[in-house]
DNA sequence: CGACAACCGGAACAGTGCTCCATTTACTTT
DNA sequence: AAAGTAAATGGAGCACTGTTCCGGTTGTCG
């Protein structure tokens, strides 16, 4: 067993081959680039061209353009459901953290152009990050809003899937319109969830 | 000046030729059923097939996909925001007549298989039936918000455009998950909009 | 060093949207 | 009624997609 490597699980019997792991990082940074600048739809092609690798080393990696844009992706979104439970505990309120964490979420969103528009865009495509996605934030955000439920904020009966794709969808189209500002209909969208006054 | 013509404007010098007239008419039946059963981006021949001509045809009548749905659509809209007016005057407040006015207009996007998308959808395509939609139904959403407002029913301050575009994007998939329903999380949104206790 | 398997690249195929124009067809004029 | 004219047609053609497939190349291991 040689004691040269990372202490990495390897499930494969063999590591992958250096040449590919150096294409699969330029293939990962061209995708990011790309993604940011022409959005998670653009050709594949051009994430070719950009690579400097032809079209068939990327369906080698990721068969799917989902698999790629999960791979792209995946390290905010990691960092977005491990500020779930760190912004629980530090709040005031269990109804605060949960208004930060979205913030958090929308940030997301927003920030990385076409995410939002991926994760509903036809549904059928992009199964793999709408399934990623799901099972790393779905439990934060069940976390978050039964600590608010918990504490009496908020009224209980909402469903946390219901709620992280409403707020996705309301993110879609953020940046071709400058009229339309989702955070001001999400913050709306907390204040209804809020419990009405004590009737 | 023949006197068989009934009373229409005519602003072309000419009136469309029968043929014509018979064949958009079979065209627009033939979009419908298409758009109905494979959403609105369903292939251009694939309609052109059904309405049994040729692509040219469709596209000499209705140079973008956005003229086409719109087309398709245009009774459907105007029906809704003619129920606004209506809705005011005979609804118990006027914020119950928003909430009505809110749930025809889902039902609007809901019904209509692919609408919802293709209101968004990369906002470039489609860009006619996005200024057709807030040319007829913006009107009627803020006439419903500033009666809702002068009623001291919810806050003022919010846009009408941001809260159209906000349900329509909510409307997003909703037929391919059952799990997600689009109502609970608008009327969650109404409820946000309602003016807090007075404080 | 050689052999072999992993890897690469892009040609090729199958759908798209959209344009263009030779042909057909309805309306008008004589 | 016949001929002329312009509107209308429809599908071939082009450009651009996603995706597959396989001959050639290159690490890696014995």
């Amino acid at each position: 067993m040689p004691t040269t490597e990372e202490s990495d699980e390897r499930p494969a019997p063999r590591r992958m081959r250096a040449d590919a792991q150096r294409n699969q990082e330029k293939l990962l940074a061209a995708a990011a680039e790309v993604f940011a600048s022409a959005g998670v739809d653009a050709p594949i092609r051009q994430i070719a061209a950009k690579a400097g690798m032809g079209v068939g080393t990327i369906y080698r990696h990721f068969p799917t353009r989902s698999d790629l844009v999960v791979a792209v992706f995946h390290h905010q979104i990691e960092e977005c459901a491990q500020a779930g439970p760190r912004l629980l505990a530090d709040a005031d309120s269990p109804f605060a953290a949960l208004h930060r964490w979205v913030d958090l979420f929308v940030d997301l969103l927003v920030t990385k152009h076409g995410l939002a528009q991926a994760l509903q865009s036809d549904s059928s495509r992009f199964a793999p990050l709408h399934a990623y996605f799901l099972d790393r934030l779905l439990p934060v955000a069940t976390q978050l809003l039964d600590a608010a439920a918990g504490a009496d904020e908020i009224r209980s009966g909402t469903h946390p899937y219901e709620l992280l794709r409403g707020i996705g969808n309301l993110c879609i189209g953020h940046d071709d319109d400058p009229r339309y500002a989702p955070r001001r209909l999400i913050t709306l969208l907390l204040q209804g969830l809020r419990r009405p006054g004590p009737t």
